[in-house]
Formats: structure tokens, sequence, C-alpha cells
DNA sequence: GATATAATACTTGTATACAAGTATACTTAA
DNA sequence: TTAAGTATACTTGTATACAAGTATTATATC
């Protein structure tokens, strides 16, 4: 059996969790990467050996885990779901219905306020880039989106997202460490699209946001390919390095 | 202090759940129904007191109903939010989104099997209003939903929908129990949009589906009442009759 | 060797114990 | 009477123990 002891979630983001956080989080992180292969099977007592805590965070973490579909519970260990081309294109099917919904919502009301906190948000993935810190743009892209959702002020619209948020973080995350190594020009075109929303709600114009959606939507098929080489490179023994 | 020992939740649908699920169930119900009324500051240690047993279900219990966002974890105590008005209507934008996309799936699939499948649910719903069944319509009634939405093989969309479904199931219960007692013509109604939604669903007819799942979200403001109705009922203790 | 039965090593769900932290109430000193 | 400090009664998160159930393996029987 090979263990691994690097963590694959920043640490430092973890400061204040729980134990029953930090198992989350890390799980959710190798299951996506493919350090933990889809079809494993995950027993509580084995985690909480491999974590060194008690069942009691575990469970909670599986609880959570299952909930966003990356595993799935039985009556005897949870089986690994993961992610596969099927269902990042899936999680890509529900951004664009959340995002869209919100949109329509952003054009009746004054999103002044929105654009200057977005705009605030792409200057930092823009030194994020500058200084290569892939996790660091990865934080920054997710907080852009989580900010259009929260002005939409729809508390159901935020809970889907709120369940969908971690599985993208921890896809993004992956995603942007391997471009910074093996893709650095995309930063120009996600830049370039970001600044694109942002127009899009400023002018309150439909065909503009579904342009930038559209494009972000494109984007899914190379982050599905990055994804494989985000796996490739773990498999390979390349860790990523957080801090 | 005022001890209910009514269950709100049909318990012959707990049969096989742990203890952790029934109280999940049944507190949800309480708080949904208003009979714990929102605001209400929950307590780990006496709520394992009120449902005589120890704290492990009980936090199982408060982290979904947190994750359903009903109630709100603070760091000490889990505050009640429940369902006021604007938060029906945000569950029924977000049924109406998920049962658009997953028409627009439908439109291109063979769904002959899922006509049928749906003919007997609604089958099963008349027969249950024919014995003023209230929980047993609800049950139907959620099915014929779940159905559908199943039919679109779209893990995602499903996992909104299990997120989502808890909720609508109690309120649902709630609303149907008193449309039994105070509204029984809505039935009527109530049969003949389904029978749209499968008319919709066989001829892959768009505006039948829009209309169909317009008249459904009219319906929300018969529902929101109904709640406040259902609440008074309770308020008055005209408790309900389960089995 | 195949099949039934028993022993075992797991599994989950729940109860309980405890440490560390936080709000509330109660002092005590000014 | 008020302010600061202290005690007390809560809180959460985690560890551990245990009961009941379920696979797996070993053993005995045919």
């Amino acid at each position: 059996m090979t263990e691994s002891r690097e963590f694959l979630y920043p640490s430092k983001w973890l400061s204040k969790a729980s134990a029953g956080d930090r198992v989350t989080y890390e799980l959710r992180m190798r299951i996506i990467s493919g350090q933990i292969e889809s079809g494993t099977i995950l027993s509580e007592n084995k985690l909480a050996i491999d974590f060194a805590v008690s069942r009691s965070p575990i469970r909670e973490a599986l609880k959570i885990l299952a909930s966003e579909n990356i595993i799935r519970l039985e009556r005897m260990g949870a089986v690994v779901i993961g992610l596969s081309e099927i269902e990042i294109e899936e999680i890509y099917d529900v951004r664009l219905l959340i995002e869209s919904f919100v949109f329509e919502r952003l054009v009746r009301i004054d999103t002044n306020e929105l654009i200057k906190e977005l705009s605030k948000i792409l200057e930092m993935m823009k030194v994020a880039i500058k200084y290569s810190d892939a996790d660091e743009f990865a934080y920054q892209d997710v907080l852009f989106h989580e900010t259009i959702i929260r002005a939409a002020n729809h508390s159901y619209i935020l809970m889907i997202w709120n369940n969908l948020k971690p599985v993208m973080e921890s896809f993004i995350l992956l995603s942007m460490r391997m471009r910074f190594k093996e893709k650095v020009e995309d930063f120009t075109r996600i830049i370039k699209n970001h600044e694109l929303y942002i127009e899009a709600i400023r002018t309150k114009d439909r065909d503009l946001m579904s342009k930038s959606l559209h494009e972000n939507f494109d984007d899914v098929q190379g982050k599905v390919e990055d994804l494989w080489i985000s796996q490739q490179i773990l498999s390979k023994g390349v860790v990523q390095q957080n801090d």
C-alpha cells in the first residue's frame, strides 16, 4: 500500500478548521485528483487510522462527500465515485444553470457595488498570476463566481452553490496548479473571459453574458484534459508545493 | 415548556430508519410546520433529551438540516430559519429551474417508459384522493416529480433534487393534509396539472410544459397560504392522523 | 471435494466521556 | 452602583466503548 504523507489541500486555508473539516477537504482533494481511484472502497476505521483521528470526524467527512456525490455510502463501506468527464460536464451544466438564473436577477437590480467587488477580485487574480500562485488564483476564481451568485440574494440558489462549491474549488485548484506548470498561456484567456463577465453584468447585456458563459463552458473540455494531466503528474509523484 | 408527544412525520415511512434519520425527519417537519418557530435556538443537549437519544444522532440531524437551509449552525446553538413565504418561492424557483433543464433533456430521449411510470403514479394519486390519504398523496406527488428528474439521468441535477426533496416533501405533506380538510376541490386541479405534465413530456411540447410548470408555480401562492393554515391548525392543537 | 455450520473479523449506529472554549451569573473591590 | 475578575454552566468537537448486524473464513460433516 502506497501511503501519501503530502497534503493536497492548502494547509493555510485550514488554519481554524476542525479535524472533521480537514479530513473532508483533504479526502475530497485526493478523490478528485484521482489519488484515490474511483471504485475504491473506503473504510471508516482505516481512514481513522490513516488520518490519525477517531471515527467521528471521518463519519462527518463521509456524509458530506456523499452529499456532494463524489462517494456513495453503502451498507458496508463508502464507494468512491470521483469525477469523470461526465461528472465535470454535469457540474458545468449546473453552474451554467445557476449563473444564468442569477444573471436574470442581476439585470433587475443595481450592480455598481458588485462590479466594484468583481473588479477587485480580478485585480487579485492578475497579481496571483504575476506571482505564479496557483492556489491564490483558484481561490479568487471561485470567489469571483461566488460573489456573483451571492449578489442575487437567493438563499436556495446559494444553497446549491454551497453544495457544489467544494467540488468546484478542488477541481479548479488542481486545474490551475497544472496550468501554471504546463499551460500558462491559458490565463490570458481566463482573465479576458472574466472581464467579459463583468462587462456583461455592467451593461446588463444578455448576449454578452451568454457569450462569456459559453466561452467558460467551452473551456471545460480543456479542464477535463487538465484533470487527466493533473492525475498523471500526481501518479508520477510530482507533488504540488503549496506554501 | 410545551412538549409534543405527537409525531408529524409518517411513522411508517421510518420503519427501517436510524435514530439519526428519525430525528432529522421529525425535526424538519416541526420546523417547517412552524411548531418550532423561526428564530428558536436549538441545543444539541436539549434535543437529545427531548428525543431520548444521544448527541450523535442529533448532531447528524442538525448538520443535514443546516445543509437544507432551514437552520443555521452558529458557534453556540442552531438557529431555526424555517420556511417563510420568500423561501417557499425560492424553492419553487429552483424546482422550476431543475424541471425546465430536465425537460430539455427529455425531449431528446425516448420517454415511453417514463410516461408509463408517471401514468401509474397518477393512478396512485387518484386512489389516494379517493381514500382521503393525504400522506400517500404527498408521497406519490413527490415521487412523480422525482421520477421525471431521474429520467434525465443527470447525477448533479439529481444531487440538487436530493438536497431539496426532504424540505419539499415535508412542505407538501403539510399542505396536502390541510387541503384534504379544508380545500378538497384543489385536488381536481392538481391531477389535471399532472396530466398536463405527462402530456407535455409525451408530445415533447415546450409550450405545454411551460404552461404546466407555470400553473404549478401559480399554485404556490395557494401553497404558501396552506402553510399558514396548517400552522394555525397545529397551534390550535388539531393534530393530524397518519395511519 | 462440496455443503452446511460455526467462529471471526469486520461493519454501522449510538451512547458516553472528556477536553477546550465561551457565555452567563456571581462575586468582590473600587 | 459599577467594573473587573472569577466561578459555573453551558457549548462544540473528538475519542472511545459497545451493541447489533453482516461479510468472510474456517471447520466439520456428508
